[in-house]
Order: C-alpha cells, then sequence, then structure tokens
RNA sequence: GCGGAAUUGGUGAAGUGGUUAACACGGCGGAUUGUGGUUCCGUUAUGCAUCGGUUCGAUCCCGAUAUUCCGCC
C-alpha cells in the first residue's frame, strides 16, 4: 500500500499530522536521519529505536554502484538487507547530480545525467527510469523522483530550463515506476525564482505525487533566501499530502520549516557533526575537541539519550582525541536524539497551541 | 686525554650571508544542511645551544664554552 498522510491540526503556519506507513504509523514532523549506503553511519537499527527515529533516507545512487539494486532485491529489499523494520525513503540520486557532475551544461541532457563514479571513476549514466526500476528493486517505502538539484547561485536562465527539465523527467518517472507497495515524491525545484518556484509546485502538483518535497535548498545560499524558496513553494502545496523539506538542518531551519508547514526533513548534519566532534546543545553547537572540555565531568546536555545518560564531555573529548570511532557514534546517537526530540517537543508544541512561544524560547537559548 | 661530527618550535626535521625560517606531526580554534565515512580551513619558532668576533648585515663564516654521539690511546 501506499502511504498516507493525515492532516490532524493545522494553524495556518506548522502542521501537525499522522504519516502511516507499512511500517508503522508515525507523527509528522518529523526529522529523518540519513543512512546513505543502506546504514545510519555507525548505528545500527536498534540505536535507532532508542531515539526514537521513524523513517531514514537511503540513495540510490550509492545502492546502485555497490551492492547493486540486485543484490538487495536477492536480499529481500532493503528492509530485510539492513535489518531495519521501519520506513525508508530514497532519494533518487538527483543530489549526485549536484554534487557529481563537473560540467552542468554538458553532463546534464534531457536524456539523463553523465557522471563518473566515486569510487572508480567509471563512467555512469543515469535517468529517470533508472532511477525508478532502482528504486522499484530497493523497494523502499517512499521513492523519490529524479530531479536535478540546481546550484547557487543560478541564472534565471539556467534555472528556468533545469526546472522544466526536472519537471518532464518527474513525468517520466512516475510513468515508469511501477511498485504498488511503494509511493512516489515529486520535488519541486525552481532555484531562488519566485515565478520559477510557483511554476515548478504548481505543475508537480498537477502530475500528482504522493507526496511533495521542496528540493534545490541548502546549496550555499543564505538563510533568508532558503526560507524565501520554501515560501513560493509551499503554498501551492496540496494541504493534504505530506510536504518534505530536503536535505535540510540544522535546528533553526527545522523551526523555520516547520513553522511554514514542511513535514519531513533529513540531514547529514547530525552524524557528519558528530564525526567530527561537535555536538548540539540547547545552547547552540559545542565542538568537543575544545581544551576546555578536558576536566568536563558532565554530560554534553540536558538529554535523554544513551550517551547523555552514561558519559562525560571530558570522555568523549578523549575519545576523539585519541582517534578512537567509538565518540563518532556516541555523539551521532545524540546528535539524532537531539534532533527527534525537537520534533517531537514542536508537535507538542503545536498540539497545545504554542508552537511560536516554544520556537521562541528554543532560539533564545540555543542563539545564547 | 686526543681527534671527528652534531646542536633549528612541543616533536621529526628542511634551509639560506640580506624583507615574512619549508614541510610534517602535535597543539589551539573554526567549518560542515537530499553524506565522495579518519574531511576541509585558519593559526601555532620576533627566533636557529651559549658567549664573543668577522661583516653594511649572520641561524648560516670564525673562535671559545656547554651538551650529545663516534673513533683512538
Amino acid at each position: 500500500m501506499k502511504i498516507k498522510y493525515e492532516l490532524i491540526k493545522n494553524d495556518g503556519k506548522a502542521r501537525y499530522g499522522k504519516l502511516i506507513t507499512n511500517h508503522g504509523t508515525f507523527e509528522t514532523p518529523m526529522f529523518m536521519p540519513v543512512g546513505t549506503l543502506a546504514n545510519v553511519k555507525m548505528l545500527t537499527p536498534e540505536e535507532l529505536k532508542a531515539v526514537h527515529s521513524a523513517v531514514i533516507l537511503s540513495n540510490t545512487y550509492h545502492l546502485w554502484l555497490r551492492p547493486g539494486a540486485d543484490i538487495v532485491a536477492k536480499a529481500g529489499g532493503l528492509h530485510k538487507f539492513m535489518n531495519y523494520d521501519g520506513p525508508i525513503l530514497t532519494d533518487s540520486g538527483g543530489f549526485q547530480v549536484f554534487s557529481l557532475a563537473k560540467n552542468k551544461e554538458k553532463d546534464i541532457t534531457e536524456e539523463g545525467v553523465h557522471f563518473k563514479s566515486h569510487i572508480d571513476g567509471k563512467s555512469l549514466f543515469l535517468t529517470p527510469e533508472i532511477s525508478m526500476e532502482i528504486q522499484n528493486k530497493l523497494d523502499s517505502d517512499i521513492a523519490m523522483s529524479f530531479d536535478e538539484c540546481i546550484p547557487y547561485p543560478a541564472t534565471y536562465e539556467y534555472a528556468k530550463q533545469s526546472t522544466e527539465r526536472t519537471l518532464r523527467w518527474a513525468k517520466r518517472g512516475k510513468e515508469a515506476f511501477h511498485n504498488e507497495n511503494q509511493s512516489l515524491f515529486g520535488i519541486v525545484q525552481g532555484g531562488e525564482y519566485t515565478d520559477l518556484r510557483e511554476f515548478s509546485a504548481k505543475e508537480t502538483v498537477k502530475l500528482g505525487f504522493d507526496g511533495y518535497s521542496i528540493g534545490g535548498t541548502s546549496v550555499g545560499e543564505d538563510k533568508k533566501t532558503m526560507y524565501k524558496m520554501i515560501d513560493d513553494a509551499i503554498k501551492y502545496l496540496p494541504i493534504d499530502k505530506p510536504r518534505y523539506l530536503m536535505g535540510v538542518g540544522d535546528p533553526i531551519d527545522l523551526l523555520e520549516g516547520v513553522r511554514r508547514g514542511v513535514d519531513m526533513f533529513d540531514c547529514v548534519l547530525p552524524t557528519r557533526i558528530a564525526r567530527h566532534a561537535n555536538a548540539f546543545t540547547h545552547y547552540g553547537k559545542i565542538n568537543l575537541r575544545n581544551a576546555k572540555y578536558k576536566e568536563d565531568f558532565t554530560p554534553i546536555d540536558d538529554c535523554d539519550c544513551y550517551t547523555c545518560k552514561h558519559y562525560t564531555k571530558a570522555y568523549l573529548r578523549h575519545l576523539f582525541v585519541a582517534n578512537e570511532g567509538l565518540g563518532g557514534r556516541l555523539l551521532s546517537i545524540h546528535n539524532i536524539r537531539f534532533l527527534i526530540r525537537m520534533m517531537e517537543e514542536m508537535r507538542n508544541a503545536i498540539k497545545e497551541d504554542r508552537f511560536l512561544e516554544y520556537k521562541e524560547d528554543f532560539l533564545k537559548k540555543y542563539l545564547g
């Protein structure tokens, strides 16, 4: 069955709802950790469950290269392969168009995208049809349309052509898609241009998808521009379908996204910064390598995660200074929990009609 | 006792008679937003064992002293 979205409360800004999937029902707005290679880096499914993680992301491009979609299919699909019984969303490879296609004008064609494998340099060609075929085989809960994540800044002309092409790719992808148990999301592009965002949103909705993403954000633009990109797109999205802001993010952006009516977010930030010794706290981000934590025998934050319940900053600092991987694991647990807990708190605040107060209080503390 | 060699930052070390002493590690700090899994960026010796001398100018040349290593008696 396809996913279902149930909008429970909508005060015109923030939304509270439920996402019903083949692998459980979960409340939105939600944060989804990224597990590119059929794993969330360094963590086991049990650890993800312990931080109340729901949907996780995987990546078409990466799994296409290895181990290959057929192997995952033989294993019985992504869930079985990686031993995760929660919902999985697969990104289409569109972001790799952005990060791996060196010469956009030349490498991106109407038919698809040429780029080189980051593993062995082999030439690859990815099309909407191939992306759908791979995602169908992976058997994730939610598949993403194959799109181009437009760089920032981009000229109006480039953004326009790219946005129109993404739309044609979305249509092709939808036609090629054939897994009844899987849902497919469309992606709004349009770069930083208000009219292109409107055009992209309206046309994508016309094609009809199970949910809609706002793409092309968090690619180097300033926050003000990013929020405008959301505003320019989200007002044209149907209220009875989930809205997913791709690649975002940091705690401030989550608050701003929810305020604008976003239901789903994903981001590599919590796990990436964790591997580099950074931790989210209610008082801002901290770097555990800093000398001032050498003798700090208190937990990272007022937090209910495994790491905060059992370890001190001094110990975590020692692990990072000693180059011990456990530090990255423990911080990944904390950082994911931090964002997921934030979402829980936001949902509660929405339910109790105090979202804006919550947001203000959080920011006041966080920005110190 | 005699002869030889060496002495550069926290460490390993390059280097030159003339503005800012290479590089690496370490230290300190920052970055990171649909992940190209030990990443990227910045900073870190007002000083080249010590004291004299030669020179317009010395870390680099000369002498003495100290320390270390090697060889000989």
